[in-house]
DNA sequence: TGTACATCAGTGAACGCGCGTTCACTGATGTAC
DNA sequence: TGTACATCAGTGAACGCGCGTTCACTGATGTAC
């Protein structure tokens, strides 16, 4: 029941159609909510095509969303860079990928979700961890690697705070997803404040290496001097600029 | 093609049943790694009975999967209950706490993606979340409370603490399953860090608000006073205990 | 300038499957009289 | 003590569906000679 019939591609130029299923798979996912709707039939229905034709492009399903996910994350590292551009204070520019990322996550639920499905055990390497690595994962790296030249991480620890970073990031869209139902305030609050929480807390523990001892890093906070002046603007939020 | 035929329960004992394919069920979750795999038909053949007996207990399938992440998060508390047990420091039990959610969710990674899985949007409010607001999350809650009166929070942020723990705890454990072979070095350890960052960072933000400008945050960290003398033993870790 | 051939971008029809769910029925067990 | 009846815990067979994938085929376009 194809409502319209796509017109073929000139010799040559077989990819194009490549490009469409890929964008056709996506609205579908997005459209349907998961990745159990979107079948290889409605694909090729959507973009005027014979089910057939999708093989000529894709080994088969598994493949064509995976080829969703890595142009999902393309678009991610778009954003990353976006948001990272002129931000030279590194710790700043730390938060704002942060942020950014987490935006992009809540703008496509669907896609996200399914960009971190959980593929069969036995099936080959997936592209999109190609993707991620040369992108994303690299723009974090760079900057925390900025932030332990200033001594606020050791060296060593670079590849660590990605990870947590990431993973605090990470469990902040993916519950809000899950949980949707609970008290989130506003979501890119929320992000922000773990996002810090995680980044100070990290750092504290790397320079006071003693409060990973909790009895000692309680005594400690319990005996901070009382809070320094408020700088002039009291907006502490990096969302708005 | 049954296996096994089942013993007919006596009469008015018709709710063994509805236990044996709860049981059933999720040991077919594990076993075959996803919802997907997880069919009426199946189900039905490990207990022994034709399909149509399974809907004498559930409504659909959707019901009966609802009913095994109840049961899963049952016994999530029952491990946070022996994990907090006989630790009067709440600043250690919440620490605790979040390891043994973590423990628990890696050991059973199938159920935990299950439990977490997105529901169909007109589906009726899930029995799933009832459990978690009345076990775990109340844990949880009355320990941050406990952390508020010693001072380390403001009382009106207990619910976000608990929230953004909760969402570092489980970005921790969903990263580790759906990317598995990243550096993460020992999965625990990993999850102390981070649920110790996020502890500390949140703390410090509560203590000293003026930290919540990046730049004020950086300047304090950089002229933090040379470390304490460590504490006797050197074992930060609360793992082994 | 014409013609045989190769290549390319698809098509049409079908295979075989497992699934969730429904419906009318069965047979053992307890209960009322 | 016997019998009719209600209840309970299931069964057997089928409906209808959409799915991923395969296979032989088509028809337009370019190329060699």
């Amino acid at each position: 029941m194809r409502t319209h019939r796509r017109a073929r591609s000139p010799r040559g130029a077989g990819e194009i159609l490549a490009e469409e299923i890929i964008e056709a798979a996506g609205e579908l996912l997005v459209e349907n909510g998961d990745d159990s709707a979107m079948s290889i039939r409605a694909v090729a229905t959507r973009v005027g095509v014979t089910p057939p034709s999708i093989y000529l492009h894709f080994a088969d399903k598994d493949a064509l969303l995976d080829a969703v996910c890595a142009r999902y994350f393309e678009r991610l590292d778009d954003e990353l860079a976006a948001a990272a551009a002129d931000v030279d204070d590194p710790l700043e520019r730390v938060l704002r990928l942060g942020l950014a990322y987490v935006r992009f996550a809540l703008a496509t639920p669907v896609l996200y979700r399914v960009a971190f499905r959980n593929r069969a055990e036995g099936s080959a390497p997936s592209k999109v961890d190609e993707v991620l690595a040369a992108s994303a994962h690299t723009r974090f790296v760079g900057t925390v690697a900025e932030l332990a030249e200033e001594g606020l991480f050791r060296p060593e620890e670079v590849e660590d705070v990605v990870l947590e970073l990431w993973a605090a990031a990470h469990g902040v869209v993916s519950l809000m997803m899950a949980k949707g139902g609970l008290d989130w305030g506003d979501d890119l609050e929320r992000a922000e404040s773990v996002l810090k929480a995680v980044c100070l807390g990290r750092a504290l523990l790397t320079r006071r290496p003693g409060c990973a001892d909790l009895h000692v890093a309680r005594d400690w906070l319990r005996d901070l001097p009382a809070d320094i002046a408020p700088t002039q603007d009291n907006d502490n939020s990096v969302k708005g600029r």
